[in-house]
DNA sequence: CTGAAAGCGCTTACAG
DNA sequence: CTGAAAGCGCTTACAG
C-alpha cells in the first residue's frame, strides 16, 4: 500500500504538503496539487484510515445490536433495515459494526462494544418506552440516532413516522365509510410505536364520538392476531372494521373474518400499517389490502445520514423528522355493512 | 480515556513496561504486574484498538458481504449465519463489518471493502462453482474462511457439510427401503453445492443400479419446487421418492403430491436435507418430514474461529473441515409402494 | 505556498 | 526486569 511518504518522495515534497493537497486544503497550488492527485492516482494511494483515526480521535465505525429471540432468530424488520442502512453508511465513509443481543440486560452489549473504543456511535431500532439503551447511551455520552422515538419529546436525533397520525388516518377514513364498531390489533404495548398507535387510536376514536375499547396489544404472530380477532368478532357488538398493526396481523385478522362465515370488505373492512416487507406484501392479500404505507428502507438513508452528521458536529435539535405516512386504499376496505 | 501513559505516570512507569505488563510479557516481575494491573481496572483502562492496529498492521476486523436480490431482501440463509458469527468472532475479539452486494460484479464489494484498508480477512458464503471472490481474494492475498468449497480440492480455510454424502445417504435409505424411480429436487446447478449434491446423488444411484435421470435443478422457490415435482409426477415412470434440497424445496413437493391425490409416506417418499432454518421446520411438516441435518448455525463458530486462527499464522491446510450430516428418519418416509 | 515538528496511543526491538 | 527510542501513517498548528 502506498503512502503519503511515497507520494512525497517521488515529488519531492513533504508529507504534509501532500496531505493537504490530498484533503482539499485551498493554500495549496494548482500545480502541486495536480501533481499530488496523479502521482496518487497512479500508486493507487488509499489513505490508512486507522492511522486518520488515531490521528483524528474518530472510528468510521457505527454499530448495531440485533436482538434475536430464544430460537436464535431475528426480527424481519432488523434484516429489512441492515442492508439499507449499510448501503447508506458506506456512501458516507461509514462502517457498520454488527453486534447481538442474546436476551437478558438490553444495554449489555452497547456496553461491551463501548470497551472496544472503536465505535464514534450508534443506531437503534424497535425502541422501548423509555428506553434504557437511549438512558445508558446518553449518559455515557454517546451519539446515536433512533428509528422511531422512545418518549414523546426527544432530545436526541431520531427518525421516524408519525404512529399516532397512522392510527388517525385509518380510523378517520373508517369512520367516513360509516364504521362505527372500530378494532384496533395492536403490537406489544411496552414498544413505543404500539403505545403511540393506541394513543393516536383512542384520541381519534373520541373525536368521532366512538368507543375506543376494541383495542388489543399483543405478539405480532398471525396465530395471535387470529384468536385476537376471532374473539372480537364472537362479542355482541362485533367490530365492522379492523385497523392492524402490521400486515401480518391483517392476514391473521383476515383468516379470522373467513372463518367466521363473514367476507372482506363486505362485512368486515380490514387495514393496516404496511412496513413494505418483502416477506407479507399488501398487494398479494385478496382482497388486496388498504394500507397507511412506510416502508421501513425509506427510514435507512436519513437514520445513516443523520448519525454521520450528528457526529460531524450538527446538533440533535436539527436531526428530527417524524413522516406523516400515505394512505393507498384498496379492495379491503369498504362501507360499514347495512344496520352494521 | 485511561492511557498506557495515565498508567505509567500514576506508578512511575515507563509506557513501554506498562503495556508489557498488560500484554502478559513473561519478564515483567509479579509485583510490577499486580500494581499495573490493578491501576488499570481502577482507571477503567481500555486499550486503544486504533492505535494497537496501526502499530500491529491488523484491524481486528473482517468482512462479509450480504448479497441482496432485486426486490431488496437477502437470503435468509445469510441472517441465520450472521448472528451466529458475530457472537462467535466477538468472542475471539473481532468485530464483523457488513456490506452489501447490490448485484452486478459479485468482486466488487470486497474490492472496495478492501480499498478501505481496514479489513484483516473475509468470510465468504454460498459459493458457486470456481468462485470469482475465491479467485480474486486469492490473488490479493487476504486471508478468508469460506463456508462449503467452490472445487474439489482447495487451498483456502473452509468448513462445510460433505454434500456428495447428503445425497449418497439419502439415496441409500430410500433404496432400502425399496424405492427404485428417486428423484432429487436441486438447488441451482451453479452453487457448488448443487452441483455436489448432484454428483454424489449420480453416484449413489449408479452404486444401487438405479437410472439418475430424475434430477431437476433450479431456484430454491416452493413454487419452483411444485412445479417440478409435478411434472415429474405426470410421468409414466413417476418417481416414487423425492430427495429435496432444502425443507422449502419439500414443501413445494409435498404440495404437488396431494394435488395429484397421492399420499405421504403411502404412495411417496419425501425427504430433504435441513439447514435448521427457523421458518420452515421439517418437524412441523406432516408427516413430519424425514431429513439430513446439519444446522447452519453449527458452522458459525468453527468458521469464526477457523478465520481468527488463520489471521493468526496457522496455515491453510489445518483449517479445513468437512462434516458429516445425521440422518433423522421421521413420518415422511416409508417402504416403496407394492408394484411401485 | 510549503516544510519541519509534534503528536494520536500503542508495540517492540535494542540497551542496560 | 525496566526504560528510552523508533515507528505505524496520518493531521495540523507553527514557522517561514
Amino acid at each position: 500500500m502506498a503512502t503519503l511518504k511515497d507520494i512525497g518522495a517521488e515529488l519531492g515534497l513533504s508529507v504534509a504538503t501532500v496531505s493537504r493537497a490530498l484533503n482539499g486544503f485551498p493554500e495549496v497550488s494548482l500545480k502541486t496539487r495536480t501533481k499530488v492527485q496523479e502521482t496518487a492516482d497512479r500508486l493507487g494511494y488509499r489513505p490508512n484510515r486507522v492511522a486518520q483515526r488515531l490521528v483524528t480521535g474518530r472510528s468510521g465505525m457505527v454499530g448495531m445490536v440485533v436482538k434475536i429471540k430464544p430460537d436464535m432468530s431475528a426480527d424481519q424488520t432488523f434484516f429489512e433495515m441492515l442492508t439499507g442502512l449499510t448501503a447508506a453508511l458506506s456512501a458516507r465513509e461509514t462502517d457498520l459494526v454488527l453486534a447481538v443481543d442474546q436476551g437478558g440486560d438490553p444495554v449489555l452489549p452497547y456496553r461491551k462494544l463501548l470497551e472496544r473504543g472503536i465505535l464514534d456511535g450508534f443506531i437503534l431500532n424497535a425502541p422501548v418506552t423509555d428506553d434504557p439503551r437511549v438512558t445508558f447511551l446518553r449518559e455515557q455520552g454517546i451519539p446515536f440516532v433512533l428509528h422511531g422515538r422512545d418518549r414523546a419529546t426527544p432530545d436526541y436525533p431520531n427518525f421516524g413516522i408519525d404512529n399516532a397520525a397512522v392510527s388517525a388516518t385509518s380510523v378517520d377514513m373508517l369512520a367516513h365509510l360509516g364504521h362505527r364498531r372500530i378494532a384496533l390489533i395492536n403490537g406489544e404495548l411496552r414498544h413505543a410505536y404500539a403505545a403511540e398507535r393506541l394513543e393516536g387510536f383512542r384520541a381519534a376514536m373520541a373525536r368521532h364520538d366512538l368507543a375506543p375499547d376494541s383495542a388489543r396489544n399483543g405478539a405480532t404472530f398471525e396465530s395471535h392476531a387470529y384468536t385476537r380477532a376471532l374473539e372480537l368478532l364472537a362479542q355482541a357488538d362485533a367490530p365492522t372494521a379492523f385497523v392492524c398493526a402490521s400486515t401480518v396481523i391483517a392476514a391473521g385478522v383476515m383468516r379470522a373474518v373467513r372463518d367466521r362465515g363473514l367476507s372482506v370488505p363486505g362485512d368486515v373492512s380490514v387495514m393496516a400499517h404496511d412496513d413494505a416487507l418483502p416477506l407479507t406484501r399488501a398487494i398479494s392479500f385478496d382482497p388486496a389490502l388498504t394500507v397507511t404505507r412506510a416502508p421501513l428502507r425509506d427510514a435507512c438513508e436519513p437514520l445513516a445520514n443523520m448519525l454521520v452528521d450528528h457526529l460531524g458536529g450538527v446538533p440533535a435539535e436539527a436531526l428530527q423528522v417524524m413522516m406523516d405516512v400515505e394512505l393507498i386504499v384498496r379492495g379491503s376496505t369498504g362501507p360499514a355493512p347495512k344496520g352494521g
